[in-house]
DNA sequence: CCAACCATGTAAGCTGTTACATGATTGA
DNA sequence: TCAATCATGTAACAGCTTACATGGTTGG
């Protein structure tokens, strides 16, 4: 099975919600603060090419130039990762990806996706301040000067912020399916 | 004048506060939440070794095998990454380099510097979140579902608290200065 | 003596960045 | 007509990851 990057989920989200040219994705990673990617035509079209080598793309004419639309492989590729649960690692290094999915998810026809991502989001964000947090009690800490102690401890501090945020959408996001559909 | 990757400079301040080997560099990878960099030896071995072609650290025999040390230029090097302001760039995407330089300030001849990355941190965190906040409160956003938008808030939570933290380490430090040196 | 650790590297491959390049269309 | 925007690419390069590979030393 092809490898797909965050770069490459990013793409098939947008073209799923609303299939559009290359050109209109870069515009797309240019306008609105969609993770940190560059909006370079050096990392885009390049992109697509794997894609759609990968067939989870296909192009079709329309208009000045050509649209992309998710095939059905496409869309299996993009489910699957939309139902992958958070990890501590990927809380550690890849939020940008967390949160992608969080975005796609909107709408999705199972709602518990979600709240499955932001609980284990929670449980991934409060492990790994457990986990920060029991290093800085540690004798290990000790040999490191202080400030690089006090960065850790912002580090700790982020992902607490991140855990109460995902609780808090979680309560949210639970209270609102109830009231929906009961 | 040769780029310096921000694990090039990990390494450089690492080994500035305490002279290491290759492998010595390594364990502090895998033992210490130093940024999310892999400790494999395809990524050391290799930096380790530009900076040395650089002309900023230079390898002494010691015991077993060789031991880094900074050259002159190697200090210089550090010394001016560490007087860098913190950009609104470098907040979106490279906060593990910014805590790092806070990391490496400690105990630096000029404790001004450390007030003043902490105060360029502040501001930079605040103009990022108070663009994401105006972005959101834009028409553009419209077009984003929920989701979405509830994602760029959390970013704007983030960057708000990174905002706190500056301004609160700020103030600590100051008065411990003050306090030492009136 | 064998496992674990010290210690250092190389090779292949992928991603993404920057920079360069081209051409059509549209609006002032 | 000239600038901006639409639209799509390529080339060079750097950096990191994974995996492979090799040997010495030390402790149980």
């Amino acid at each position: 099975m092809a490898v797909i990057t965050v770069l490459g989920y990013a793409l098939l989200g947008l073209i799923r919600d609303d299939p559009r040219s290359g050109y209109g994705l870069r515009r797309v990673f240019e306008t609105t603060p969609l993770g940190n990617y560059s909006s370079s035509p050096g990392s885009i079209y390049p992109a697509l090419k794997n894609l759609q080598k990968a067939g989870l793309i296909e192009a079709r004419a329309a208009g000045k130039g050509n649209v992309f639309h998710l095939t059905e492989a496409g869309r299996a590729a993009l489910d699957a990762w939309l139902r992958q649960s958070v990890t501590v690692d990927e809380v550690a290094r890849q939020m940008s990806a967390i949160m992608l999915r969080f975005a796609f998810l909107h709408g999705h026809p199972d709602r518990n996706l979600t709240l499955d991502l932001l609980m284990s989001l929670e449980t991934a964000a409060r492990a790994q301040a457990d986990g920060l947090a029991a290093w800085l009690a540690g004798e290990a800490a000790l040999a490191m000067p202080l400030q690089a102690r006090l960065a850790v401890q912002q580090g700790v501090m982020s992902v607490q912020t991140i855990a109460a945020w995902a609780a808090d959408a979680h309560r949210q996001l639970k209270a609102d399916i109830e009231g929906s559909e009961p």
